[in-house]
Formats: structure tokens, C-alpha cells, sequence
DNA sequence: CTGAAAGCGCTAACAT
DNA sequence: ATGTTAGCGCTTTCAG
């Protein structure tokens, strides 16, 4: 078994509030005595437990993920921002896939009571019933990150997706498309779903650009989804000159679908993705896109959620909302009108 | 706080020990008695410490996992597989993303220890010399996947990397092609730098076809650095006709830098991509890839640990050596001789 | 079938 | 400056 700290207090002829003083950089330990009980230390190759400490301390370091797709270039993504920064504060990651899977989600944040983990992070804003009540009764903290769920009573690190969406759409209509596409997400989702629905509406509105039912498709923002729509898209008579995809995945499965029809990106059809993910440079044309600060995204969630469990009456109240970005890249050209 | 058993107890009007009996589904309680503790445990939302449990029971039932890079496509999908396959063993994941940190990785490898997982998964092989000596003396079972470093004393989930990379290469020979290009990552990786070097260089070689030093090129398995690696290649006189990248990663770097350069995959440059990443499918043309079995590698790597700290006298002593499979796509063509 | 009590490995008063 | 001791929340003998 591995040693413990009664065995490296006998080891060292102290007691083992000695060592416990030591191993927390306590002062009042004479050099000598802290010394000793170091090299005791080293000899044994001992570590404390983690697990009794928490116990006492009534703190695990660990915050629990819940994450909707880890294969996914956005999710990745902002879980690698959100490990760093956690990793540079002492907290590790209990981290949990859910690929639409209710029944998993929810034995997960039981794990995460179970396990008494310090504050949760969720990813995701498509909440069953169960959940939801689940997570109310729960006195851990939560935080949403990229998504706000509806009827919240936690905070959310967001950006404005009404506000992107708009933009996005306008940059698409500044640059003279009139018949402009949109692959959504799905309805139910405020953030991705609804909001930037609207922010798109509006902007053609706003612009007067017609709306056409038909240019308007839901998927699931996987790049397959995109793939279908863009599909269902090509069969418009006539097609559109421009889309708008809320997501660089379905943005890149539009774009495939285009050229698997031998079409060409941007000068038959001009598209613009959402999130601002890796792939946006990976794929030819580059893709412009709407920008999510990712990185900073992951960063200030785990840095607020820290503050809420270090101080439980700091509550932001307000969701932290985050600056979008379009990011131009190779996949929009202006449209010359036809006459 | 939250609720602790002998709350339940107390309120149950039971013993703790009856409320940890029905806790853990021993038999030997009254119905009656069971059913009231369980009403009270709902009532309450009570949930038992894990803490407090694994205190005692001497198991967490996490596993830690070290991965080099969360937002590479090859590496988030192993962990996406390997989360599942723990979730469904009730085992959580404790994860720690690497990015060429030694520092970091004995950091975490040590917090690995403290919280006394009961296993651990590494996913890289570039083992510092303190690293290897601090796993060697940990007496928490370690396993390997998707890599084998050298003098292991561990089990490793893999595949034959020469096999694979021979095979890789002879497929671009059987398609008639003699100039033969190929970018490799580190040499001082034994399982995927060496050994596919090895396999690319012996299958030129079996088969009579010229090596050219000029055409072969080392970088660090991402995208970027396929990108430059394929610039340099493309100044070469003549050009080669075919490449084998060692990650699909470079593969996709390489296919880019070609089309930036007016070229085309396959018509200039047929090239052949490595792991059976999500990219292959994402990219146009669609890229031909020897194909690592990356969910079969995740599972089993997860099953061989859940062996071995159930059983710690289980020892494979034998590394598991997975298929590979060549899977054709659109990324070569045949080459014709010039005269 | 049920309960009392002894730990699991550590920290934190409280003494000295 | 160092040691004694009482828990932290649970499981597990051992009695009854």
C-alpha cells in the first residue's frame, strides 16, 4: 500500500502534524525538522491523499464538464481553454460526453454530487425537465458556457448571437447577395437556435432583402446536417447566391455539398460560417466566418466560476456577454446582379 | 450542507449501517425499512460521498488520462471513445491535456497519484527521463494508447506502424507512382516516427523504387507544419508525384499548400493521409488514409486497464497490436509515365 | 435482520 | 515550535 503520513511521520521521529505542516508550507517548523521530514518524503515517494484531504477540507479541486460533442472542433476547442485555465489554478477536469444522451447527462451530475466536485460547467442548453430540476436543487455551482438556457438562474459566458447572426447576414447583403440562404440549428435552443434565427430575419428585413421560405433549413449543426440542407438548398429554383450556416461545421458540409455538385465556392454560391473553429483554415476556400472568442470564452468561465465558489454570495446575476468577430477569409465574393 | 447519512438515519429512524446497507443494495433489510430509507433519501436529495467512500473502499473509480492535444481530430475522437466505454464501467475521467508540457504532465501525473486513481491512460510517448521514473515507481496500473515508448515496462494499444506505413507506401507504388515524397514526425517517437519511417523507406526499397533524401521531410504531426513541410517539397526538382503523410493532420496541411499553389490533388500530386481521422471525410478531394481502428483502440485500451486494476496478477506482458486498414477515397490516382 | 464502534488518511483546533 | 486528539462521511467487522 502506499504510504501514508503516519509512516512518514514515524520514519522522521515527528508527529504527524509535523509533516501535515510541511506538506502545507506552514512556517513554525524548525529547518531542520522541515528538512528531514522531506527527505522522509522523497524516500517514500509519498503523496497525501488527495481523497482524505477533501474529505476534511471540504473541498475537491475538481470541476465536473459536461461537454455535447468532444469530437467536435468548437467543443474541443473551448474544453482545451477551459483545462488550461483550470490547470493554472490548481482545479483538475472531471469531464463527461454527452451525445444527446439525457439518461447520461443526468447520471453524470449525479457523479458530479457524488463526487463533491467544487462547480460544474455545462455545455449545452437543450435541458430536459429533469435536469433542470435537478440542477436547481443542486448547492454546487453552475455555470453555463457558450449556451444561456431558457428560464435560467445561472450564469452564462455568451456572446450575442441575435447580434452576430445580424451581422453576419448583413455582411453577406452588404456585399449584394438578394437571395440569401440560412442553415440553422435547432429551434428549441434559444442561443444558437432562435436568436441567431431572428438575427437573421431581422437583418434581411431590416434591409429589405425578400425573405424565401425555402432558402430557410434546421439541422443539427454537424457538418452531415449541413451536407443534407445544402442539398435540399441546390434543388431552389433559383438557387441562392449566398449562405448563411450557424455553425463552421454545417458551413463546411454546405460547402462540400457544393462541390460535390460541381459547383464552386464563393462564385457560384458565397457562405459564411459561425464559431470561428479551426476548421475554418483547414478547408479551401478558407472559410469567413462569425467568431466566437473561443479561448477567451473558456477562460472567463472557469475564472467565474472559480470566483463563485470561492465566494458563494458573488453572483454575477448578468450573464458575461463576449465581442463576436467576422473574421473574412476566401468563402464570400460580392454579387454582380444579373441585368 | 448536504445531507449525510446520518441524517438519513436519524430521520429514517434507522441506523446508519441500515442506511448504507440499502445504500448499496445488500439484501438482509426489511422492505419496510428499505423502503422508508429511500424515501428519505429522495426527500432529502441526499447523495453519498464519493469521498468518503473511496476513503474506505480504497477505489475512486477514476481513471486519469494524459492526451497531448484535446483539439486534434485523431486524439479527441480516442478520448470521446474511451470516455464512453469508461462511463459505461462507472469509471469518470480525470483528463489532462498536454501540449508538449513536461512540466505540466509530472504536475498532473503527480495530482494523478494524490487523487489515487485507479488507472491512468497515456496517449504520447515522448517520455521525459523524470516522467519514466516516476510512473515506473507508481504502483497504480498505467497503460498506452495509440503509442508504445520505448523500454516499456507498460502494455501499449496500438497498431503495427510499420505494417501500416509499408502498406501505405506500397499502395502508392502499385498506383505506378516512382517519385514517392514523405513527411514524417519526430524521429525521437519510436511507435509513429520511426517506425513509419522505417515502413515508408523499406517498401521503397523492396520494391526498387529510388529513395530521395530531398523528398523526405520531418515535422510535428499538425497541419501547419504538413503546410510548410509540402512548400518545401514543392520547390524539389521534379516535383514528386506522391506523398505519404504520417498524420492525416499533415495530410490535410500538405493538400492545402498544394491547392494554394494553383496545383491540384490527385491530378499533380497524389497524396495518402494516416489515422482515419473525421478530416478524411471533411476535406475535398476526399483523403485517402491508412486508417488507425481509433474507436476499437479507445475501447480496448479502457477494457486492458479495467483488467488490470481489478487484477492486478493480469499482466498481457504483450502489447495488443490492433488492425490498420487502407481506406481509398480521392485523394490519388494512378500515375502514367511521362514518356 | 439490525446496530455499535472502529477505522480509512488527513487537517485543525487546542494544548503544551 | 511541536504534539494530542477529535472529527470529515462513509463502510465493515462483530455482536446481538
Amino acid at each position: 500500500m502506499a504510504p501514508k503520513i503516519k509512516d512518514v511521520a514515524k520514519i522522521a521521529g515527528v508527529s504527524v502534524t509535523t509533516v501535515s505542516r510541511v506538506l502545507n508550507g506552514e512556517k513554525y517548523v524548525k529547518d531542520d525538522l522541515k528538512a528531514k521530514v522531506k527527505r522522509v518524503i522523497d524516500e517514500l515517494g509519498y503523496a497525501p491523499s488527495h481523497i482524505a484531504r477533501s474529505l476534511v477540507r471540504k473541498k475537491t479541486n475538481l470541476i465536473g464538464v459536461i461537454v455535447p460533442d468532444l469530437t467536435s472542433s468548437f467543443y474541443s476547442t473551448i474544453l482545451s481553454s477551459i483545462e488550461e485555465t483550470a490547470s493554472l489554478n490548481d482545479y483538475n477536469l472531471l469531464v463527461c460526453n454527452i451525445i444527446e444522451d439525457t439518461d447520461k447527462e443526468l447520471k453524470y451530475l449525479n457523479v458530479f454530487k457524488e463526487m463533491r466536485v467544487d462547480g460544474i460547467i455545462i455545455m449545452h442548453e437543450k435541458l430536459s425537465d429533469d435536469i433542470r430540476s435537478f440542477i436547481n436543487k443542486l448547492d454546487i455551482p453552475v455555470i453555463f458556457s457558450s449556451v444561456r438556457p431558457v428560464d435560467h438562474k445561472f450564469v452564462s459566458v455568451i456572446i450575442d448571437d441575435y447580434e452576430a447572426a445580424y451581422d453576419a447576414t448583413r455582411y453577406l447583403i452588404e456585399l449584394g447577395h438578394e437571395r440569401i440562404a440560412f442553415i440553422g440549428g435547432d429551434m428549441r435552443d434559444i442561443t444558437s437556435g432562435q436568436n441567431r434565427y431572428v438575427g437573421y430575419r431581422n437583418a434581411l428585413k431590416d434591409h429589405r432583402v425578400r425573405t424565401v421560405n425555402d432558402y430557410i433549413r434546421f439541422g443539427d449543426y454537424k457538418t452531415q446536417s449541413g451536407y443534407n440542407l445544402m442539398k435540399e438548398l441546390l434543388a431552389c429554383e433559383p438557387r441562392p447566391t449566398a449562405l448563411f450556416a450557424v455553425s463552421d461545421d454545417m458551413a463546411v458540409g454546405a460547402m462540400n455539398c457544393i462541390h460535390d455538385h460541381q459547383l464552386k465556392v464563393p462564385d457560384d454560391i458565397s457562405i459564411i460560417g459561425f464559431d470561428g473553429s479551426q476548421l475554418t483554415e483547414l478547408v479551401r476556400p478558407r472559410l469567413s466566418s462569425m467568431e466566437q472568442p473561443i479561448q477567451d470564452m473558456g477562460k472567463i468561465t472557469v475564472d467565474t466560476l472559480i470566483e463563485l465558489i470561492s465566494d458563494p454570495t458573488f453572483s454575477p446575476r448578468e450573464d458575461l456577454i463576449l465581442g463576436h468577430k467576422l473574421v473574412v477569409r476566401d468563402s464570400c465574393r460580392a454579387y454582380q446582379t444579373e441585368r
